[in-house]
Parts: structure tokens; C-alpha cells; sequence
DNA sequence: CGAGGAATTGAGTAGGTTCAAGGCCGGTGG
DNA sequence: CCACCGGCCTTGAACCTACTCAATTCCTCG
């Protein structure tokens, strides 16, 4: 376990897998766990930036799991605006369960070159039925999505531009360094300037123009898609933010428990797992 | 389980229990099933306008069901403005996995004279392992529940005041109607204008004046917390939402499959769960 | 009848949009 | 190598939606 942490955390995210970078942030997973997911995520396939990979409307064939570049889910208005809803970084497991919907309600993208590994139905049903751990930290991951979707209205509801670009810089940053991917407050960020103000809610022009005051305030730099976040501090008090917010990551010992009598239950002689 | 389909529809409300016309909706339950639900909903609990349920920062204890009323999880913010991110209304589980959480994100509180059954964790484990269906179908509405907060980040995102209002007002009526709680295109409404704002993510002066507007435009009646929407195609043009929206609802079969193929793992010689 | 919360109205302001034009690349073809 | 082209970024100016502040009226309830 201890050989993974060290591989994830070294170098740049070229190293460890983020999925189980991410996943080990929730629940303690065995070796066998770990050789599992990174199985899965051997099977990756390379994307052209701007590539859909979902598209609304139609029906989804399989969950995919983002391992290495960004991609975004997003909506298109009658009128032809956008809406970016989320962003996915590495070690993001897509509709894990979505792929039971018979039409999606929204696209996904990718907003940069992208690998993608794209992993069956099967596959998933076994993973979430032989390794307990795993689905815990599965589920524990969709109740953060899900805490990420709320943390969105509240922005889009009640911040200012200002404060909702700090936010999401922030929060970016932030996932990206809980998957190994960031060293220091710097990453790669594959966006122009229209898909942050997509992403925002906001127009081209306007989220320029706060960029620039971003830039003069010396907050960030942003060139060449490399972002760096200059002072943390700051753009915290200004995106208004509860510091302690992703504190889910914190050790579930009761959703294990949980999640190892759902196993216990399942398999009454059940086999041992790990190697 | 005609005869609870007839309950359902039948009256306004008062009659059937809407959680399991929700729950209905998404999947075939058995006899058996509904009558656990139904006594799940007995040990209701009253709660006055305006009381809170769930604080923020607290850990959550048990999961809930609203069986009568109006409620919303809500966030502040540090200046003491509000956000509203949903409104449940009855037969929504809420936090159903969420009472594994150490501390809430958000707060809950009624909007109006509303019941609500408490579930303690034990009810929630049992109820999902021996009654695959409502697993289905609770799953199933999770994912719908997923479904309207994307739809909300878009509305807050890119839609005018107008188009949110409209929006918020046919979502709410439609979902009243889908467990039986609304006849024609009137509900009951107990909210201020300030809370519709925090809704919307607008001000309380403003919301009042586009209200006006709609009352002028004769689109919506709306007093004594009463709501009539006049002229829904209209409202349904400004507030630009795809009609097939909650399409959602329809027979999940390969749901369901999913769902009995972990029963049949799970319990393999299972014994006959209903009466 | 008085009090307090909610709805309503007005006037001034600000944050963000719209429209439009120009500049800065990086890539491509001659 | 240069000229051209198409995205993307940048800037300005006018405009408008929604906000702020403040006062008044309306309701409901005790």
C-alpha cells in the first residue's frame, strides 16, 4: 500500500494511476484492488482535443474512467449557449451507474488531448460485487461529486464573477493535486477563455476581463494553458470559500464497516480476496 | 398493486402515499414491498414552518422520508445570504447513504407545516437488501435527483430571471404531480418571495417584480400560497427546458435486471421476502 | 389596535452583456 | 520564407438586467 502512495505522489502524475491515488483517499484498498484498477485502466484510448466523447441524447454503452488530460461534461441551450457542468479530471469514474440510462441529458467532452479507458458493464458489476472496498470508495466519490454539484449552485446562485472564478481555479488545483497530478498550485489547464466562461456561467469578454484583474492583482498566472495560483490566500477570501470543504476525505471507518457487511451478507463462504 | 396505483391518483394527495408513487414510477413493486413502505411512512413526526432538520456541520443520524409538506436543503453563506439548492417535496428519501456523512455540507429546514419519517440506518440496510426493487427503484431516483441538480447549474448558469422562474415553477408542479400530490397544474406553495429568490439565486425585489410580470402576463396565479400555472406552454417556452425533460421515468427493464441479478449473488437460496 | 413579517414601489447604481473591431499568435500552403 | 487564415484574446462603448437602499402598504396574528 505504502509502495502505491509513494508512486502516486512522486513526479508529476505520469507515475501513479489517479484512480487509485483517488480511491485511496477514501477507503484503504488491498494490493489485489489496486492490480484491479489499474488493470482496467490499461485499456486507455487517446483523444483529439474538443472530441465528444457522450453525446446528449443518446444512449451510453459504457462508464469510462478519465486517465490522464481533462474532459467536461456540458449542455447545450435551444439558442446554441453553453453550459459546462463539471469538470473531469484523471481518475474520475464516469456514469458509473449511468450506463443503465437510456439517454444521456447532457454531452461530455474533452477539452484537451485525453486518455480515456472505457470500461464495460460487466466490468463494473464485477468490480462493485468482488472488491467491497472499492465500491465504498466509489460511492464515497459520487457523494463527493455529488457535494460538488451543490458547492456549483451555491456559486452560480450567489458569488460574484470574481468570486466564482476563484472558486473553481481553487478547486481545480486542488482535485487535481488530491490525484497526484499537481505539484505545488500549479497545472495544466486546456481551456480558453470561452469554456471558463461557459464554465462559470459567464460571458467571454467579462471573464477576461476578470482574468486581466486576476493578472494585475498578481492572484494567478495563466499562460500557455499553465495556470499557477500565486496567492492562495487571497483568492480563498475572495471565492468566499469554507476551507475545510472536500473534508470527506477524511478515513469512513462506518462506510467500510458498512460496505464489508454488505460483502459479508453477499458471499456468505465468500473467498479471500487478496493474493 | 392496482389498487395502490388507484390510491395514488386518486384525490389530491391526501390519499396515497406518495413515496411509493414516486418510487412506482421507476420500478414494479410488489405488494409486499409497498405495505414495508407504507409502514416505513407510519412513524411520521410534525414539524412547524421554517424548522430545521438537518444543521449544517452536524452529523446526520438517520435518513428521512417527507411524507407532507415542503422542505429544501439550503447553504449560507459568510455574509448570511442564502442559497437554496433543492426543494423535497413528498415521498423524497433524503440522505438516504448520506447518514454515513460525518458533517452535512448543507442545511435542511421545512418550508411549511411538513412531516417527515425518520429512518435509522438499520431500516435503510435492511430495506435495500431484501427488497431489490425499491433498491431499483430508489437508485433510480437518486439518478433523477442527480438529473435536476445538472439542470439547475444550467438554469443558474444561463437562463434569464424569467427563465428560471418559469422553470422552478413547472418543475415543482410536475414532480407534485408525479406522486400524486397536485391535481391539474396547481399546487400548494408555502414559500416567501425571499425564499424564491434564494432559490433562484436572485433578489427578493426582483423576484417580486418578475412574479408581477407573470401575473400581468396571466402565465401563473399566485396567493395565499397558492400556485396556478395559467398557461403552460408559454411558461414552458420562456423558461426553454426540453419538454422530455424527467423522461427519466420510464420502465427501467434493464434496471431492474441489474438489480435482481445482485439479489440472486447476493442470497443465493434467498427465502421468500413478501408475505 | 398594534406589531412584525411579507409584498410592493421607486430611484439610482453596478455588474455583466452586447456588439464590434483590432491584435496576436500558430499553422498551412504557395 | 512569407502571406494568409482562423482561433483566441483583448479592448472600447453603449446598454440592460438585476441589485441596493429606502419607504410604504398590506396581511396576519395576537
Amino acid at each position: 500500500m505504502w509502495l502505491h502512495r509513494a508512486r502516486v505522489t512522486r513526479g508529476n502524475g505520469r507515475a501513479g494511476n489517479p484512480l487509485v491515488a483517488k480511491l485511496m483517499q477514501f477507503a484503504p484498498l488491498s494490493d489485489g484492488d489496486v492490480v484491479v484498477l489499474e488493470e482496467m485502466c490499461r485499456r486507455e484510448e487517446r483523444f483529439q482535443p474538443g472530441t465528444n466523447i457522450v453525446v446528449e441524447g443518446e444512449t451510453p454503452r459504457a462508464a469510462f474512467v478519465i486517465t490522464r488530460g481533462l474532459a467536461h461534461r456540458y449542455r447545450l441551450m435551444p439558442d446554441g449557449r453553453r453550459q459546462i457542468l463539471t469538470i473531469l479530471i484523471p481518475g474520475d469514474f464516469c456514469d458509473l451507474h449511468g450506463f443503465l440510462l437510456k439517454a444521456m441529458d447532457h454531452s461530455v467532452a474533452t477539452s484537451g488531448p485525453t486518455r480515456i479507458a472505457a470500461i464495460d458493464r460487466e466490468t463494473v458489476m464485477k468490480l462493485v460485487l468482488n472488491h467491497p472496498r472499492i465500491g465504498a470508495a466509489l460511492w464515497w466519490s459520487a457523494m463527493q461529486e455529488q457535494a460538488m454539484l451543490r458547492e456549483r449552485i451555491v456559486a452560480l446562485g450567489r458569488r460574484s464573477a470574481r468570486g466564482r472564478l476563484a472558486y473553481f481555479l481553487c478547486e481545480l488545483v486542488w482535485r487535481q493535486r488530491a490525484v497526484g497530478m499537481a505539484e505545488d498550485h500549479a497545472i495544466r489547464l486546456p481551456f480558453t477563455q470561452t469554456d471558463l466562461a461557459d464554465t462559470l456561467g459567464l460571458t467571454s469578454v467579462h471573464t477576461n476581463r476578470v482574468l486581466q484583474g486576476f493578472r494585475r492583482d498578481e492572484l494567478i498566472t495563466l499562460e500557455r494553458q499553465r495556470l499557477i495560483l500565486r496567492d492562495i490566500e487571497r483568492l480563498q477570501a475572495i471565492s468566499g470559500l469554507t476551507p475545510d470543504y472536500l473534508k470527506l476525505s477524511s478515513t469512513p471507518s462506518e462506510v467500510l464497516r458498512y460496505f464489508d457487511d454488505l460483502e459479508r451478507d453477499r458471499a456468505p463462504p465468500s473467498l479471500p480476496e487478496d493474493p
